[in-house]
RNA sequence: GGCGGCGUAGCCAAGUGGCUAAGGCGAAGGUCUGCAAAACCUUUAUUCAUCGGUUCGAUUCCGAUCGCCGCCUCCA
């Protein structure tokens, strides 16, 4: 089976065929930085980050752009985010976005989210929205009224496709204020007029203004990837207003697809609602690396396929986090029996079959809508077996083992991002801590257990836990 | 009201028109161990929200009902 997933625009599994073979141009939309990034950015990059890993680890070249938006995202009460941030916080606007920015690149390197190959600034790439802009009133799709431009939705009779929604449905000024400027209360923004005391604003020929949040992403992934891309993620709550207009715009300028393949993530829960900045019931990421390491956040979130709701709850991260330590164990006792290996024996037949299983069962999975959680599952499967094969004490397999270490290798550790080595931190305790492991280890051969035992204790103490085996005493730390 | 989605064991979570309904956490018992820890073995859903229908057969398809969530121009 190749690779299928779900197409938002189809409401359908369908099977990938990248527009030119061997290629792939993603675009996912980005954070506004106007505030620290939360457990829900952590979910919708996570998701987008495996697909970026997976579709490399299956062999394509992957151009990935994802945006920052740092201009035109405004509020109910049409403030722009950013300005709004920059009040609150005694700033110029654009070291806002600098600070903010940091912060998210941060904590997307502390998950261990691959860097997009382009990170484009809204605010960098006004001229290009302007251009846009101008071609939609040129081809009759967009208006001009007092200096701001609004695309006609009534002109474009697919609008809503994505979202399934139809505009005479809805309900206008149900949720703010009706815009006296608009001929039909569903046009929406592609340049707005800034008052002179405006502090972001750029000269058009419409005079000063800024662009509307739709233009950027349509504006920078035509810019980087064509004018038809193979594949365009982001948050479910985004499919509408957002990607629809996206999609109006963009087909409306270059009478072309945008986009042959949407995929929108589900949301982080907080007791059952959404996490969000409006609602208030967000922990921010570098919160959550308070409590837990970056591994443990990322498998957590990977136990639940991208396309389901997951309830945030330190009880069911700190049991996610017990279910990767198991994956750990079986892989630290793999990397220490390859220590020591006698080279003698020939490969065997069991290890070679459950590589291969392991790694046909994972690309299955994988290829099934990327479902992390039952690829994971056949890695706790392949982690019992490990587990089997060396507590069986059969030196024959050790010429079988480097194999079954470069899998968990690729699969745990370049598709899902996960390290289960675990050997970053502390390393510089190491020597002493592996010279109380000797003198311990001396006092057990003179079967002085209260000794060996205090040693043992006083470490577990200081996070440090202590795992005997028949030839050896293995340690780690313990979070 | 409109659009989309969900409801699987104590908890989390895959999945399939018929073959033992994955896996993890937790719990109980056992093996191993000086004792632990880790690991391994066994047990923990005769049943997949409820009620109908299609079918030789449905948890899986269809319909209704109940409950929950998201979106309907703020959000990843």
């Amino acid at each position: 089976m190749a690779l299928h997933l779900y197409n938002s625009l189809t409401r359908k599994k369908e099977l990938f065929e990248p527009l030119q073979a061997g290629r792939v141009h993603m675009y996912v939309c980005g954070p506004t930085v106007y505030d620290y990034p939360h457990i829900g950015h952590a979910k919708s990059y996570i998701a987008f980050d495996i697909i970026n890993r997976y579709l490399r680890f299956s062999g394509y070249r992957v151009r990935y752009v994802q945006n920052i938006t740092d201009v035109g995202h405004l509020l109910d009460s049409g403030e722009d985010r950013i300005l709004r941030g920059a009040e609150r916080e005694q700033v110029e606007p654009m070291e806002l976005v600098e600070r903010y920015t940091a912060a998210y690149f941060r904590a997307m390197d502390a998950l261990n989210v691959l860097r997009p190959d382009i990170s484009p600034h809204a605010a960098g790439h006004v001229p290009e929205q302007i251009e846009m802009v101008q071609k939609l009133l040129e081809n009759g799709y967009a208006y001009e009224v007092n200096g701001s431009v609004y695309f006609n939705v009534e002109k474009w009779p697919d609008y809503g496709k994505l979202s399934g929604r139809r505009v005479d449905e809805q309900q206008a000024g149900a949720r703010l204020e009706i815009n006296t400027e608009k001929r039909h209360p569903a046009d929406f923004a592609l340049w707005k007029r800034a008052e002179p005391e405006h502090l972001m604003q750029w000269s058009s020929p419409w005079g000063k203004g800024y662009p509307g949040w739709h233009i950027e992403c349509s504006a920078m992934a035509m810019k980087y990837l064509g004018e038809s891309i193979d594949i365009h993620g982001g948050g479910m709550e985004n499919k509408f207003p957002h990607h629809d207009c996206e999609i109006a715009q963009s087909e409306a300028v270059t009478g072309k697809p945008f986009v042959k393949y949407w995929l929108h993530n589900n949301m982080v829960l907080v007791d059952g609602v959404k996490m969000s900045k409006s609602l208030g019931n967000f922990t921010t990421i570098s919160d959550a690396l308070e409590k837990f390491s970056g591994d443990q956040l990322r498998f957590f979130i990977l136990q639940t396929h991208y396309k389901s709701p997951v309830d945030f709850t330190d009880e069911a991260v700190q049991a996610a986090s017990q279910g990767l330590e198991r994956l750990r164990g079986a892989y630290r006792k793999l990397s220490e029996r390859l220590d020591r290996r006698s080279e003698a024996g020939a490969e065997q037949m069991a290890v070679m079959n459950l590589t291969a299983e392991t790694r046909r069962r994972f690309i299955e999975a994988m290829d099934d809508d990327f479902n992390t959680p039952l690829a994971i599952g056949v890695l706790f499967d392949c982690a019992r077996e490990i587990n089997k094969l060396l507590d069986a004490q059969q030196d024959d397999i050790d010429a079988a083992l480097p194999p079954v270490k470069a899998l968990f290798d690729s699969l745990a550790g370049d598709v899902l991002g996960l390290s289960l080595s675990g050997e970053e931190d502390g390393q510089s305790a190491a020597p002493f801590i592996e010279l109380l492991i000797d003198l311990r280890n001396a006092f057990r051969q003179e079967r002085n257990w209260s000794m060996a035992d205090r040693i043992r204790d006083e470490l577990q103490n200081r996070g440090v836990v202590l795992e005997d085996s028949k030839e050896s005493t293995l340690w780690r730390f313990e979070k």
